[in-house]
DNA sequence: AATTCATATGAAGTACTATTCATATGTTTG
DNA sequence: CAAACATATGAATAGTACTTCATATGAATT
């Protein structure tokens, strides 16, 4: 394995960044995390994360247009999960990784 | 390795999306990913991320008290980099991943 | 010690974003 | 079809944050 270059464009940093921001809010990061391992209907969100619906609703809308959750409708209920696989490798590592870290100290 | 659980407590949370929140911003994180790999000062910065002294400084003031990069004086210059190995890792794998991820589509 | 270079700090403005409340859309059930 | 439930959307507000410009601090050199 090559030493790994961390230099990226602009454009690169711009997209990256994104989905860093989309993460630094405690709201999104909970409603993340609650539907990461299976799919949750957005009332369940709501509940797990002691977030409104509404809330809960507009931070869906982020996170499915940045393609990171998927949406899917099941009679009354909408249900969000993981836009693929590797969203959600890539998501619980992160958390995975924050979390060692904070543990330590 | 047991079964990975990605529920949080609020604080957990908090503190998580905090470090998310500072990468996310195209700035601060072209700033991280240039003093990563080495030390750099705050010129060299300034210069690599096309951004002002003056801009780079009041972001690194927030990497610093985050943690995530540490100050180092040398002369005139400081430099900056890496607070710890363990930062340094999480941040080049939290960049690794993401890149994945995006050079698939 | 005065000047110059490097970095830091402070104030100010602009823009953005999270949240709430009210309302609308869509779906099932009686 | 009406009522009830789940989710989505829109407007408004309040708090926050990025950036810039001016200025200050700190270090080296002559």
């Amino acid at each position: 394995m090559a030493k790994r270059s961390l230099s990226i464009s602009d454009d690169q940093a711009i997209e990256l960044a994104e989905m860093f921001r989309l993460m630094g809010d405690a709201s999104r990061l909970k409603i993340v995390l609650t539907c990461l391992s299976k799919p949750r209907c957005v009332s369940d969100i709501a509940t797990a994360t002691k977030l409104s619906p509404s809330l809960v609703s507009h931070h869906l809308r982020l996170l499915r247009a940045a393609r990171m959750l998927r949406a899917e409708r099941q009679g009354k209920q909408v249900y969000y999960g993981a836009a693929d696989e590797h969203v959600r490798c890539v998501i619980a590592d992160m958390v995975a990784h924050v979390r060692e870290t904070d543990s330590e100290t």
